[in-house]
DNA sequence: AATGAATGAGCATTCATTCAT
DNA sequence: TATGAATGAATGCTCATTCAT
């Protein structure tokens, strides 16, 4: 009806991006806490303090509300990881950017979920159907061409093993970021995050990295 | 009445250990395919081909037939592994021993869900019950200490880096061993599992390698 | 303030009853096609192009404007039922033009929504609430008395059979404009309207005349 | 498993299908007094006396408890018609048995549900599904079949205006049969039934009849 | 011991209605 | 006056678990 009124409509917006957000985060924590087949909407809404068909304005299904966190954190990590090889440096360096982000910025947020999901047994009808609808919008794929394209740069910088395939390396390289590593080390043992990155960092780029040329005598 | 007869009394004990033997295999191919929540009691019941009456006989709790499954994984698993340690060879072979049966021996068959199951977001409370009771007598404690003890066995042989916390190794061992590389690259891209192994193996005992000693002072 | 201003209200007033009128004429066509139940009043909003709560200014409940609809057709067919009785001829011929007005100028339209909603088993509470708070406004009971009137005039001019009940003669003149004979006949199978009026009301005024005066007594 | 014990077995079948003849008694009754949608599963599992569970256990949604109850009415109208073709006697004979059973047999019982779902705006996607997924199992074109067949038969006879559409005849056919015609004089009138199907055969019989001869001065 | 019918708590989702702006 | 976001009661359906036979 009036288009007019952008200030009063703006302000409509921003609070309900707002409490989006809200119910997101509370999402987030309660889907990490119990999984999604043991957290309901009811247990949700009231969490986030509003009623269950207010949440049901904000997300049509349980499932949404489980693909819009996904895509999110998934956006997250691909604006990082964007970042991370628009940076100077070489490919190891970048590489070794993301391991930061992703351990020390992240699993104390936002990616653990998308880890945790992304490796369940369970959701697999859930999370087939995020995928055969796209909603994920190439940003996964996007993500996994930018980490292989820096491998494949640092093996064509003599850095990095090429005897080795780059599928092996990239999925070794997103499994040693695990979120259950965080949890026992950083949050169980008090292990600093910053010393278990270097760690695995040290770890995962000694392993690949092309051999030494040999040496005479 | 007849309380005695040895002979029946084994041969029936025997008939249920039988039966309970393929229960636990058909809800793993379950459970694997379809996960804790969309598998249903009666499915596992149908697809053994017992009542569901009986499947109750043998587990009184959905619960109770996973904490028996993952018990039964990680015994085969601790078996494995202590074989490992009693076989002759340094820590370094006796872990890639240990590589090579967890990713080909058991990932087609059985450890998958054990390892699933342990990332899961999912059933973290029915893990947790699993924990906080103790079923797990243990197993897992005896596994990781062995797994810790090889560990320590390479370093005091120079063999790996002493200055990486025994814990990172630890954890990382068993991140690399993931069921989504598998899956990725042996069951989707078709890589042969040994080629795998073997690439999995160089990275992670080259990433926890002592360094070589400086050259020419 | 101003209170009195008359054209204002009355603009405003008209404009309010075209409003009405709208919503009245979109809500029409929605529960025909779906139904009370399957009708949802958001549905009807976003047909009439107006905000939910505009339409609770209306009609305060879902009911209110079924009645209303129901009121508003029962009053059409009342005008017209009235019409037929200030009509010169015999009772036969105002029952014919009944008929027809019903069949021909009405199925297609409104009187539908009356017949169908009055035959519901849907509804039955609705409806059983509009009889109760006699919203009806007797208009449907000065229909009844009409035609009975009429079938009564016929009988005492000899042509109608007077050993028939009115009540049953009343009855199945309405029970033969069926809607669905309606939209078998019409609709689906494309017989012209006035063909259907004329065989129904040719079956109908013969089943009830007087018997022939017996012949060569 | 065993397959033996065929006492058992029926009783327990036997069992089965007196509840479920329960269940569809007491579905019926809470229909025809609130209609589909105002009918839930709750409620009729409670005046059965049963767990909403054990309901679902025969029919596995509320759709195919409708079904069921379409198909067992129309299968017991269509037996009676079908009695009535196989009957001696000509055409309106057997015409007006099927009145007197519809009436008299089954309005007070069964038939009328049918009469009323059928002719209902509600329930257009319920049953456009029963009649989609073809349940209806062709019972409801063989009624329409044989009774098409008695007026074919009695227009042959020279006993019905051959100048009327059959179709026309069949639905008035069945319009005249109103259920609503049942309960207003029959119900609430307190009309012997009877007396009511000889009007309404009276009616309807000489509403179709051929035309007398035109007699000669 | 084995069965499978019965149970009922639990959950996702809808939608008429209200009310602050 | 008009709006549409917020509400929460209501409902269909599932499934782990129990228990009479």
């Amino acid at each position: 009806m009036h288009d007019a009124m952008p200030q009063h409509r703006s302000l409509k917006e921003k609070q309900r991006q707002e409490r989006e957000n809200l119910i997101l985060q509370v999402a987030e924590e309660v889907l990490l806490e119990k999984g999604y087949y043991e957290t309901s909407m009811d247990e949700i809404a009231a969490r986030v303090g509003i009623a269950k068909g207010t949440l049901y304005l904000h997300f049509a299904r349980k499932e949404d509300l489980v693909f819009a966190l996904l895509e999110r954190e998934l956006h997250t990590v691909l604006l990082m990881v964007e970042h991370a090889n628009s940076m100077e440096g070489n490919a190891q360096e970048k590489l070794a950017f993301i391991f930061n982000s992703l351990y020390q910025e992240l699993f104390g947020k936002r990616a653990q979920l998308m880890y945790v999901l992304y490796n369940s047994t369970e959701l697999k009808s859930v999370l087939l159907k995020y995928v055969l609808q796209e909603k994920q919008g190439d940003t996964l794929n996007r993500i996994v061409a930018s980490v292989t394209a820096l491998l494949e740069e640092g093996k064509a910088a003599g850095m990095f093993d090429p005897t080795l395939p780059t599928a092996v390396m990239l999925n070794i390289f997103f499994s040693v970021l695990s979120p259950r590593a965080y949890k026992n080390l950083v949050l169980d043992k008090k292990m600093p995050p910053d010393e278990l990155v270097r760690c695995v960092e040290r770890i995962y780029f000694r392993g690949i990295a092309a051999p030494e040329p040999a040496k005479n005598g």
